[in-house]
DNA sequence: TAACACATTTAGGTTAATCTAAATAAAATG
DNA sequence: CATTTTATTTAGATTAACCTAAATGTGTTA
């Protein structure tokens, strides 16, 4: 049995190896708001209960079986986030704090019956995929609005940014998923874009700060 | 703040108190499988928090406060059991353990749009009632199969047993909540009773000790 | 490569929640 | 009502998860 505290330290171990970045203790320590001593002496539990490879001043991997746990732990919050945005009608910004409590409930039939509920959904309400049960995870090898080619149409898909404060501006903006653009111009300058929402026929102005954080897919 | 702990003793303490029993150091430490000393301790702290009253050697209750915070989890958890099954599809002696959890989640914007996603249901499955978002329960001065009159009509609104063999016996009798019922014998020797299921128009014998925990109301 | 800055670990505490074993109070019984 | 039984509390440990402060290792730079 994982306790809640291993489960975070777990999935932040996962996130943290994601791309070229690694899961240092203070690393680790930043992402949790803990101590760094505090991170040495889980990573030491963990590592005993096979669940992290870890050794003295290295960064921290998972094993296997603490893979297995964190993409379930994830899988558990994306499930429940979707829930809460199409069942519960929350906003996207509102509903990351309430499932890092639903995520670790334990319950194997919970989870099946509610992913049934919910039609199996493949993404969550960011555009996050959602891993299935066998733990799964179709990643897909997103485009950026900011890398996104003069005149080419393309659909929201995702946000890689997942603070309230950037997902609030995109509400205000009406950049929400789903949205379907064309890029109308890029300045030199700043690397800010000119996009046209195609439901509303507006055109509106991007700083590269937004752009380099939304995924697009092309059409 | 109210820790997992705290919220099952105050729970405890609030179910102990319930009729003529009472909320002693070892009913708290039976109910909770724990030892009695570990609830001494927990009785002091909560004292301390001013959840609830408690002197040495004396049975604990729960002060305003703790009241309050006992019915919110037990409205938390009728309002899980209800998604849980109305949703869900789980079966009624599946639901307790999950919603165990479950009603530990803190958000009260959660339950209040649970509430309405459910159209604030006023029972949970097993018929017990929820009490509404002010804490108020509608308590239902009950009435007992084994004290039903002879020949007359009813429905089956609630158990007073919550255990999964009692709840899967009555699934296996076609017992569930709404069946119409009429008493059609009682036989003196071992109080059991011959009841008829209008919808299918069987006649079924039931013990003393079933008929004692099957609420009614008489049509 | 010696010295420094920074990252990490160790040592030693703290807190909530539990436990066992021993002590004490309350209740029951002859 | 004295004694025994049972309930409850106290004393002292334990564990997970954290902390601070000190020590030590690593990597960078002069």
């Amino acid at each position: 049995m994982t306790s809640l505290a291993e489960e975070n330290y777990l999935k932040a171990i996962y996130a943290l190896n994601y791309g070229d970045s690694m899961a240092s203790t203070n690393a680790i320590a930043e992402r949790l708001d803990t101590k760094a001593s505090s991170v040495t002496d889980m990573l030491k539990r963990l590592n005993e209960k096979n669940l992290v490879n870890y050794l003295k001043y290295q960064p921290a991997t998972l094993t296997k079986k603490g893979q297995t746990i964190a993409i379930d732990v994830i899988r558990k919050h994306r499930l429940w986030e979707f829930f809460l945005v199409e069942k519960l009608k929350f906003g996207w910004d509102e509903v990351h704090e309430i499932a890092e409590q639903l995520e670790h409930i334990q319950s194997p039939a919970l989870i099946n019956r509610l992913d049934e509920f919910l039609n199996s959904p493949k993404f969550d309400p960011h555009g996050d995929p959602i891993p299935n049960k066998d733990g799964k995870i179709t990643e897909r090898h997103e485009q950026v609005l900011a890398e996104m080619d003069l005149n080419d149409h393309a659909h929201i898909v995702g946000v890689k940014e997942h603070s309230n404060a950037f997902l609030q501006y995109l509400d205000a903006m009406q950049l929400v998923l789903g949205t379907k653009i064309k890029l109308i111009n890029r300045f030199e300058y700043d690397q800010s874009v000119v996009i046209e929402l195609f439901d509303s026929a507006k055109q509106i102005t991007i700083s590269h700060e937004i752009s380099k954080n939304l995924y697009i897919k092309t059409i």
